[in-house]
DNA sequence: CAGCTTAGCTGTACGGCGTACACTTTGTCG
DNA sequence: CGACAAAGTGTACGCCGTACAGCTAAGCTG
């Protein structure tokens, strides 16, 4: 350890840098593996010193959560076919999540990211449900059975081979046929629903 | 401490002892607060005792897990009509883990329970999806989704209020709406889907 | 440029965690 | 009755998140 440093003396750091150390480690060694000490020591850094950066662990793990959710591709709440582009958003979100599949059993625990990328996504699945004929409360349940699903179905898709189970493994296409086939029941009840009570105005 | 124990000297502890004081810990003080030496010091033993009767933490809450879902009713898988069937299995799962809402976050983390109730509940998931139609791999990804969908819905239901988010908080009667809502919308869409591969076979 | 403030570190420590190891006592069974 | 397994105690290890005090380099102010 040539770099030895000394009280007061500084690394550098950064929230950016951190956050990037913290993903870094997640990809190389998993949820579990991400501590705060761990992450220190990459960074060649006493534990609390990252508290300079960053607000708490759990404070780290949303920025982190929200962070990744930047990747997922919205489509213009205008384009021509809106249960198309739901369609399209969730599996954007999908891939996101899985590429970032260490993240997911975090996004679980907290059911879902709040930071501002999420908001956005929230905002452009509203607007397109609205325009699909899913209005008023209808819209935040379709919404949040449209995230649970996602996510939900990204952690199936990353389990660890913990369970031998049946020797059969399920490979990441089974996986994602799995996902594609489930959103779209979902989107077919949705839209069925919608189209009923556009002439059924009872409730 | 009038009963201090000298090595050896036994607590009558057993496996359903440890269950049942892990479970009334977990109802009075949350998931967070069911820690290994927290259950020791309730049943007034060591911390180390409780490996007599469990084989780990992680054992622990999988017993508990499964051990819940002995309270799920199951239909006969032939009652007459096996989608409503399917409906009252998957709420009376969702009023199940919402009586034990503090062990959800648990289901989330470990993606379920692997337990024999599980498989029962599973198996009879099958045969009601058989009986409406949805044969084959459709089927493995029908259960998936309808059981990522019941315990996600459970997970948003027990949502802490630690965002206060919106001042508008959902009562436990919207979320069970939600929960209904979605499940509709997947058995509708489940069913739609069913039902046109009938005169399809193409694929 | 001198001085003051403050942010970013180090060092250390506290209270928690799951659980492994060695040992003692108790109940059981041949 | 004697051997033995099972169920405890006591202790300890190596983690964890994070609080607190002290130091010092960087940045701002006059």
């Amino acid at each position: 350890m040539p770099d030895r440093r000394q009280p007061g003396q500084r690394a550098g750091l950064s929230h950016a840098a951190v956050l990037a150390a913290a993903r870094q480690l997640l990809a190389e060694r998993g949820l579990e593996a991400l501590s705060m000490r761990a992450l220190a020591a990459r960074l060649g850094v006493n534990p609390n010193a990252l508290y300079s950066h960053v607000e708490s662990k759990t404070g780290l793990l949303d920025d982190l959560l929200d962070d990744t959710l930047a990747a997922v591709k919205a489509p213009h709440p205008d384009v021509e076919d809106p249960l198309e582009g739901l369609h399209a958003l969730m599996a954007s979100t999908y891939e996101v999540l899985l590429v970032h599949a260490e993240l997911v059993p975090a996004y679980l625990a907290r059911q879902g990211a709040r930071g501002p990328n999420a908001r956005r996504l929230g905002e452009v699945m509203l607007a397109l449900l609205q325009r699909a004929g899913v209005t008023g409360p209808d819209a935040r349940e379709a919404l949040h059975v449209l995230i649970v699903h996602t996510i939900g179905a990204a952690a199936f898709s990353t389990r660890s081979p913990l369970t031998p189970d049946i020797p059969a493994r399920a490979t990441e296409e089974d996986h994602r046929a799995e996902f594609d086939r489930g959103l779209q029941w979902l989107l077919t009840g949705i839209n069925a629903f919608a189209r009923h009570e556009e002439r059924l105005p009872s409730r």
